[in-house]
DNA sequence: GAATTGATTGAGTGCTCACTCAAACAACTG
DNA sequence: CAGTTGTTTGAGTGAGCACTCAATCAATTC
């Protein structure tokens, strides 16, 4: 079974809104069996037993096992490089004094929260980009450019203020996800969960390795 | 075809010494048809077909499926965590008084080489990785004891001349390892090759990062 | 060159899979 | 409750797959 919050994040994306029952069953069995084996190593078979349902809905209601794919991965592909981050809202937006700690510090977090809530369909996610290369294109054409804005212009104005190092924005970006990119695997994929310790440690590094001053 | 490089470097690993000229065939095959498309895309008789060989070769030759994909990614897997640093080699010693930059920057251009010279199996390696529990499961229990020992000898020599941050060796592992990891992702899956410059700066984070007076 | 041994071949086999579709069922409607 | 409409079912279908093995070919020996 799915855990709580994982279910939780994705009724809050809306994701179930306009899905039947059998439906929303099938999806998560599908979330279950995929993250399991691997798209590949299931079959439709095992997933409408597990949803407790016909084969036959399956394809009535995704058209085919790729559609059911797309269903499970296009919710993550859009949510995993966050459009804001979560403690800043849009009524107290991102403050002009920001410092790199404060930064870091809160873009590490909220991806470290994410990624407690949502395993399965990231587990999901980054084999299938790592596989297909079908995958791989469809999304990243669909890579939201609101994320590349609201990013560049952070990093923009901590350059301008001095408070970070001023290399490409890409290569500060690349520094920054390889180190959240590393915990995300080693959780997902070898079960290292990420200690408290850890997790500063991490953001400690990167206020370190991004600060001008040295 | 796979590049010049690729093959010298399975040639100086030993890989083909006692192999016939056949199963070399159908080796370097498989290796661009994993590449390609994946091992669970991948069939028999395409392997067959681009080796130029009659499928059952294949059988005959590597028991099954598996073991085909087995005879490729174990080479990588022995090699992908360096035992030494290519820089240092038996007869120069790593020294004593290594200082953080050298010891940092001859450990990532040295992977760099490597990846550079071994795309495909790497690819093959990282995809099976994430994909396969079973393959995880194999290489993990195989994960060379002399590496962690050297790496771990280094990092303690480092700690205690105050040339590293005294954190755990898990950790500082797993730093460094997030950042060539994100290049040698970018580059295989998103075909974005890593310019001097940008590696210069994951070395210079890196060094920032463990620095231990900040 | 006959005999023997070993390598090579590729049509054949059995199995699994995604997907179909006729039939059964359920839910309304007048 | 007969008729209609939409949903659900799962046995059936064709395709593709890894793997087998009898037959063929090549090399070697006497």
């Amino acid at each position: 079974m799915l855990n709580h919050t994982e279910l939780q994040l994705l009724t809050d994306a809306h994701v179930f809104d306009d899905m039947t029952d059998k439906q929303i069953k099938i999806y998560t069995a599908a979330i279950e069996v995929f993250a399991e084996k691997g798209y590949l190593n299931a079959s439709t078979k095992e997933i409408a037993a597990k949803a407790d349902v016909a084969e036959g809905n399956i394809f009535s209601k995704f058209t085919n096992k790729r559609g059911l794919l797309n269903a499970i991965i296009e919710p993550v592909a859009k949510s995993i490089f966050p459009e804001t981050l979560s403690s800043f809202t849009d009524s107290e937006p991102i403050p002009k004094d920001l410092s790199l700690h404060e930064f870091v510090d809160s873009l590490v977090k909220d991806r470290m929260d994410f990624l407690e809530d949502n395993q399965d369909v990231l587990k999901i996610f980054i084999s299938e980009m790592v596989y297909d290369d079908q995958v791989r294109q469809q999304y990243l054409s669909k890579f939201p450019d609101a994320y590349w804005h609201t990013i560049n212009d952070n990093l923009n104005l901590l350059k301008a203020t001095h408070k970070m190092v001023n290399w490409d924005n890409w290569e500060i970006m690349q520094i920054m996800w390889s180190l959240i990119g590393g915990m995300v695997i080693s959780f997902i994929f070898f079960h290292i969960q990420p200690t408290d310790k850890a997790v500063n440690h991490a953001v400690a590094a990167l206020v370190k390795a991004l600060n001008p001053r040295l």
